[in-house]
RNA sequence: GGAAGUAUAGCUCAGCUGGUUAGAGCAUUCGCUUGACGUGCGAAAGGUCCAGAGUUCGAAUCUCUUUACUUCCACCA
């Protein structure tokens, strides 16, 4: 039997799919080698979160990346792709809360210690679902290699760099206003809040002087602050205010005097031009506070409920302390109006509460100098931003760059190496927990109970997962990193970050590119969220069609930074392309002789159709090549796709059909060769994107075949290169496509075959023609060919097919519609007539011809010369027929 | 308030540094058991490349303006 007889009609990823993966893995094809004869090229994962379940975005993300590292380890670089996953320190957190408080426990209840064993238990049993997952979307991630930000290695670099930063006061711990969210009980940074626009209400208050003098309304859209008021400010400017500054005003419900104050911060026009200062509760009010030196009142504590310092409202809820407040004031007749107002308010970005900034005592990292290397290293093109236009979004961000709140009121995470002295107050911060206070000697020290933010550890993914601090030989082979592929959505919380900390910590860039994509969206274009219901599991899809075709429908048509949307259409068409490549091995294999000798092969018996394939897969191979070095993965793979498909199958297959059918022809061999040679090239370039199917296909094409995936990328040949074959077979396609087009239009049945005469002015076309009889025979219902230098014996009602060159002939007696074929060969000549005065007046345009490039000048002359060759023939067609 | 992106066939989208009779997939219409594939083959229909101006010999492509949608940043109580 044949081997492409064994192999089944339909492909079935399926079966294919788990064991070809098994077999790379166990062949350790994934391993990044350190070898000095080749060059490395590293790839660091966007570590996904262990609480994380596979979505499409890491089914984009993980493509790019498994397409990048197989082209490169073919072209013969030392690849690695190193993988691993983050800690996510407040998602998972609330996991684990989450699980206690079904037990009826709390993190307090049971604490720390336990609550980490927890955690590390709860890690041990589902963080790795993620990872099993990245596996089946055919990633060639190096495993052996695979890190945890809370490993033991990569927490020493964190705590190695805490205690750089803070050693160089780029870490400090300050007293600031910080947004914090009472639900996840933290404060986050800047970055952590979503604003969205609300619809809430502006509050106009009148506060009573306390001469007797009147009142003063101010305007507030948070009425419960009003309890921490410490005075009311106006601009120095404003005209109304002016005679008031200085005078003391009734705090209403707390009953207490504050000042009128005049501060520059006032928007006179804004609401009723006076502003209450609560210091604790707002970060203008805040910097006003400190001008003025006016004290800070806290009214809530961390879980949103108004303080002791509240008065009567101290244990409510900070909603429903404003409620009651409202009610009160209205009670008082200090309620002026209440006015709709639309106005944006922060969200905690996982739980979506609202957040409320408020001062503490926390951990920042000083950025001003820590971004100005960061800038550089982009603006100076070491790192390159793919599209470039993100350039521009992360100098904007840099340039006004604010410190990084970087603790966090959380248990699971890195703990914050700061230790303070009972007796003298001091902080020590050290790389290994100190016995005593360094400043007084004291034993009596306790940690800081506080964790840090996950990003700090993600920001140096790219160096602490090759081993640094230490220098290790992989840090050394492997870094910096080649490509960073991640979605723009986490250009600062991540990108961003690992830039800086590089520049700092390492003196070099992270990496040198990096690759932004866009969001995967539903169909309707609509983000993909689990409150919607709109997600699509990445898992059902490969069940369905493979993930060949889940990994070409993400990439195909798609260009880097921007939104796509998925369409389950798309994967289908994946699928019925790798059931085409698969059905092309099949028929290239039932078509080989036993064993083919292509050691035997005779490049002197090569055909045109072998030579212009040859040329036009050589081509395709400096093309996709070079568009894959861009990033232009897309247009890489449409390339592929068209080559695969409408050149090689549509043509190539059927061009040489004859040759492979008749077991005595010249040049079977041959034709077997070129099947097989284009076959496997155009398989390897397929390969980064469609692993699989190439896969089992180049095990079917080689019994004794290694693995395509370690097998070499294909090198342009400069030798191999056939324009005159090339335009021959153009030609006779372009013959085909017409006279099927006609035969259509007529509706001529395919059993009723034409005898063609082909009426060649032009030798070399004559040439051209006379070679492909058997080709007009197997692929334009023609019964025979003759060519000829005149029309002498052509029937006056034969349809006929019009070329450069050339006229084809075809008597189909009573089948042809005289009148619609004048109409047919009439719209014919008013396009040509139309095309023609166009090209005309390109090259009558001295302009035009004195300055466009030569070979532009060039390509319209001969665009009009075979347009006219056409025209001519049609108009004399047209006139044979007129006069019949 | 700043900034960016997008706008091309009924739908989803390609079209790099200006030169194509403006492309693909899906959908539509018509025809096909042609010895790999109906997850296929063949043929067709379908577009003022958002609108307007400019640069140029030449613009879907570059510049400006307008409109619509999307996103990011900042944020006035």
């Amino acid at each position: 039997m044949k081997k492409g007889e064994s192999m089944a009609k339909v492909y079935e990823p399926c079966n294919a799919e788990k064991q070809i993966y098994e077999n790379w893995e166990r062949k350790g094809y994934f391993k990044g080698e350190i070898d000095h004869s080749k060059k490395p090229f590293t790839i660091v994962i966007p570590p996904p979160n262990i609480t994380g379940q596979l979505h499409m975005g890491h089914a984009l993300d993980e493509t790019l990346q498994d397409i990048i590292i197989r082209f490169k380890r073919m072209q013969g670089y030392s690849a690695l792709w190193l993988p691993g996953t983050d800690h996510a320190s407040i998602a998972t957190e609330a996991k684990i809360v989450d699980a206690l408080a079904k037990e009826g426990l709390t993190k307090e209840s049971i604490g720390r210690e336990e609550f980490l064993k927890r955690a590390w238990a709860w890690k041990k049993q589902y963080g790795n679902r993620i990872v099993t997952q990245l596996r089946s979307l055919g990633s060639s991630c190096d495993w052996s290699r695979e890190r945890f930000t809370m490993d033991e290695g990569l927490s020493r670099a964190v705590r190695e760099v805490f205690v750089r930063l803070y050693e160089k006061e780029l870490i400090y711990k300050g007293e600031r206003i910080t947004n914090w969210c009472p639900c996840c009980n933290t404060s986050i940074s800047d970055i952590e809040i979503e604003y969205s626009e609300d619809d809430g209400f502006f509050w106009h208050i009148s506060y009573p002087f306390a001469d007797g003098s009147g009142a003063l309304t101010i305007a507030t859209t948070r009425p419960e602050t009003l309890l921490g008021d410490v005075a009311v400010a106006v601009n120095p400017e404003d005209e109304k205010y002016r005679n008031i500054i200085g005078k003391m005003l009734i705090l209403p419900l707390v009953n207490k005097e504050i000042p009128v104050i005049a501060d520059g911060y006032v928007d006179p026009t804004f609401g009723t031009g006076a502003v209450k200062i609560t210091p604790a509760h707002d970060p203008n009010d805040y910097e006003v506070g400190k001008r003025h030196d006016l004290p800070v009142v806290r009214i809530m504590d961390d879980r949103g409920y108004i303080n002791e310092n509240g008065g009567k409202y101290a244990g409510m809820e900070r909603s429903e302390a404003r409620k009651q407040i409202v009610e009160d004031l209205k009670a008082l007749g200090l309620l002026v109006k209440i006015e709709p107002h639309k106005h944006n308010v922060g969200h905690c970005q996982r739980c979506h509460t609202v957040l409320e900034p408020f001062v503490s005592n926390q951990w920042y990292v000083r950025m001003k100098p820590l971004a100005g290397p960061a800038i550089d290293a982009v603006r100076s093109g070491k790192i390159k931003f793919v599209p470039e236009r993100f350039a521009k979004i992360y100098y904007n961000w840099m340039e006004n760059i604010q410190d990084w709140c970087i603790s966090r009121q959380l248990w699971w995470g890195h703990r914050i190496p700061a230790f303070y002295c009972a007796s003298c107050g001091h902080i020590t911060v050290s790389r290994t927990d100190p016995e005593k206070c360094e400043c007084c000697g004291s034993t009596e020290l306790t940690q800081d109970p506080d964790t840090l933010d996950t990003w700090f550890s993600s920001a140096l993914w790219p160096f602490s997962t090759l081993g640094w601090p230490d220098e290790t030989e992989d840090l050394k082979y492997f870094y910096p990193t080649d490509v960073l592929v991640t979605g723009y959505d986490i250009i600062f919380f991540w990108v961003a970050r690992m830039i800086f900390s590089a520049c700092e910590q390492m003196g070099e860039v992270p990496f040198r590119t990096v690759l932004f994509h866009g969001l995967v969206r539903d169909s309707q274009g609509r983000k993909m969220s689990k409150s919607l219901g709109n997600g699509i599991d990445p898992l059902d899809v490969i069940d369905k069609f493979g993930t060949d075709a889940l990994r070409f429908s993400l990439v195909t048509g798609n260009s880097p930074g921007n939104d796509q949307r998925y369409l389950e259409e798309k994967v289908e068409a994946a699928r019925n392309f790798a059931n085409k490549i698969w059905n092309a091995t099949r028929f290239v294999l039932i078509n080989f002789d036993e064993d083919p000798d292509f050691g035997k092969i005779d490049p002197a018996r090569f055909t045109t159709e072998d030579r212009w394939i040859l040329s036009a897969s050589n081509r395709l191979v400096s093309e996709v090549t070079e568009n894959l070095e861009k990033f232009e993965l897309g247009v890489a793979l449409s390339k592929v796709y068209d080559f695969v498909w409408d050149v090689y199958c549509d043509w190539y297959i059927e061009i040489v059909k004859p040759r492979l059918f008749d077991a005595g022809n010249e040049s079977r061999l041959e034709a077997q060769y070129v099947l097989n040679e284009v076959l496997v090239k155009c398989m390897k370039l397929l390969h980064p994107f469609m692993p699989f199917v190439t896969e089992a296909i180049y095990q079917k094409l080689y019994a004794d075949a290694e693995s395509i995936m370690i097998s070499k990328w294909p090198e342009c040949d400069a030798g191999c290169s056939y324009p005159g074959e090339e335009a021959a077979i153009d030609y006779m396609i372009e013959a085909v496509k017409r006279i099927r087009n006609i035969r259509h239009e007529m509706n001529v049945p395919s059993s009723k075959k034409a005898h063609i005469t082909a009426v060649c002015s032009d030798p070399s076309k004559a040439t051209i023609l006379s070679s492909c009889e058997t080709m007009l025979k197997n692929l334009a219902y023609c019964a025979g060919l003759t060519v000829q230098n005149d029309r002498t014996g052509i029937a006056s009602d034969a349809a006929s097919v019009q070329l450069e060159g050339a006229v084809l002939y075809m008597p189909l007696e009573e089948l042809i519609d005289v009148e619609k074929e004048i109409q047919r060969l009439t719209a014919e000549k008013e396009n040509l007539e139309k095309e023609i005065a166009r090209v005309s007046a390109k090259l009558a345009n001295e302009g035009f011809v004195s300055k466009a490039p030569a070979n532009v000048v060039e390509g319209e002359r001969a665009k009009l010369e075979k347009y006219r060759s056409i025209y001519e023939s049609t108009v004399q067609r047209l006139r044979d027929m007129n006069e019949r």
